[in-house]
DNA sequence: CAGTATCCGATGCGATACTG
DNA sequence: CAGTATCGCATCGGATACTG
């Protein structure tokens, strides 16, 4: 095993030995998803250790695809996407749509998480249609146990840290909207196998609280960047 | 070490554990380039095992990426992309034009191989400009060892196995066209870091030999699928 | 020609603990 | 918070030889 690499010009191997070790594409995933911090990282990649990212970070860099900035003085390093970087958009976005085309779905709904779903509903969330004042959504998934069963999302327009907060704790606000469901039920809808109405339709969805938030979920609640595809492979 | 995958839905994810593998990607390049025996795989897979070959195209069967198929009773079995398959095209497209323009060059030519590289220029050689009658054009690479040295190709458009035939033994026919050039000299116009013109200006590629072959080698000769992709990264 | 079978070595990477 | 350090094992895949 003298060499690691596939000895070939061609472009394609060339792309491979690099992108093709593991978590290097969801890294950069995260990246293009807009995480920048060391822990930001790891929330969107649970099972990751420390070490592995550290290394991945760090050949990243040295390949041109990432930037570490140091802000200020004293502050933690923060990791961005270079212009190289930026260009694996298309190859990322490729391999998520054919993913979603081709994939059983059910491998995908084995891979339940409901951290990773939030988070992602985190970042996709569309706050213009909400109001604006602070509004509270809390989800409770069934069945989970205790400490993966409760989420709150709060969105406030004119907070200044970030738009969209996530807790796993009673942040003690008033709940505007209660999302009662099973964590596959909700996955479903994200990833644009089923829709919030179908769902609600089929009782497998529980919308209960201020009904404008209700009524305007669909609009609200971003999905998967990969949701329109159309999945090419029968749920069995 | 129990689990092999990422534990996330995320479709990035589930196509990442799928074709993040070994040599998968490749297979699958080569399949798209119009590959369909075993053999002929390895030909353009030089480093890859036969056992992993094997494993490769078995898991990829099974996941209905590719078809066996067993032509008539006795026949050799060959294989084709399905239709999941032929859509890993823009995965393989995106990943080679993003290595063309943000991998070092060097890097490449560091993996300078005269088999490849006449194995590709077979396969991409457009015989619409050349005569109608056989047509030899040998390559002759200054510093390589003998049997690496010497290969010819020969164009015959009314050929019934095929129009192009790539030899590594002397034909016996006369030769229409001599290239003689240092095999990183051939690499690089092939790959678009250079032109026909470019290196024969400079000297380092001689044609002898029918002139209207010569000065029409831009037309005939293809080149890599990437070439036009313009080089992001500085050779150093 | 089209693969299997077998073996074994390197190393990638997961787990855990620890530090500035 | 943002990593480093260390360890050890599983497993991937490379090499080689063999078969219908």
């Amino acid at each position: 095993m003298a060499d690691r690499g596939y000895g070939q010009f061609c472009p394609v191997a060339m792309a491979s030995e690099v992108l093709g070790t593991r978590w290097t594409m969801l890294v950069v995933r995260e990246l293009l998803c807009g995480s920048s911090r060391f822990n930001e990282l790891r929330r969107g990649l649970p099972r990751i250790s420390p070490a592995l990212l550290s290394k991945r970070l760090n050949e990243l860099e040295e390949l041109g695809v990432v930037e570490r900035r140091c802000d200020g003085e004293r502050g933690s390093p923060t990791y961005y996407l270079t212009e190289a970087g930026e260009e694996l958009r298309p190859v990322i976005m490729s391999m998520g749509s054919w993913g979603q085309r081709w994939l059983e779905t059910q491998l995908s709904l084995k891979n339940l998480d409901p951290s990773l779903l939030m988070w992602d509903m985190r970042r996709n969330l569309n706050p213009t249609p909400l109001p604006s004042r602070r509004v509270t959504i809390q989800f409770l998934y069934q069945g989970l146990t205790r400490g993966q069963r409760e989420w709150w999302l709060i969105v406030d327009k004119a907070a200044q840290h970030g738009v969209v907060d996530l807790c796993m704790t009673d942040p003690g606000h008033d709940v505007d909207l209660y999302v009662v469901t099973e964590l596959r039920t909700m996955t479903a809808i994200w990833m644009g196998i089923t829709t919030v109405r179908e769902a609600s339709d089929a009782g497998r969805l529980r919308l209960t609280g201020t009904p404008e938030l209700a009524s305007r979920m669909e609009h609200w609640l971003g999905l998967s960047p990969f949701a329109q595809e159309t999945k090419q492979v029968t749920v069995r």
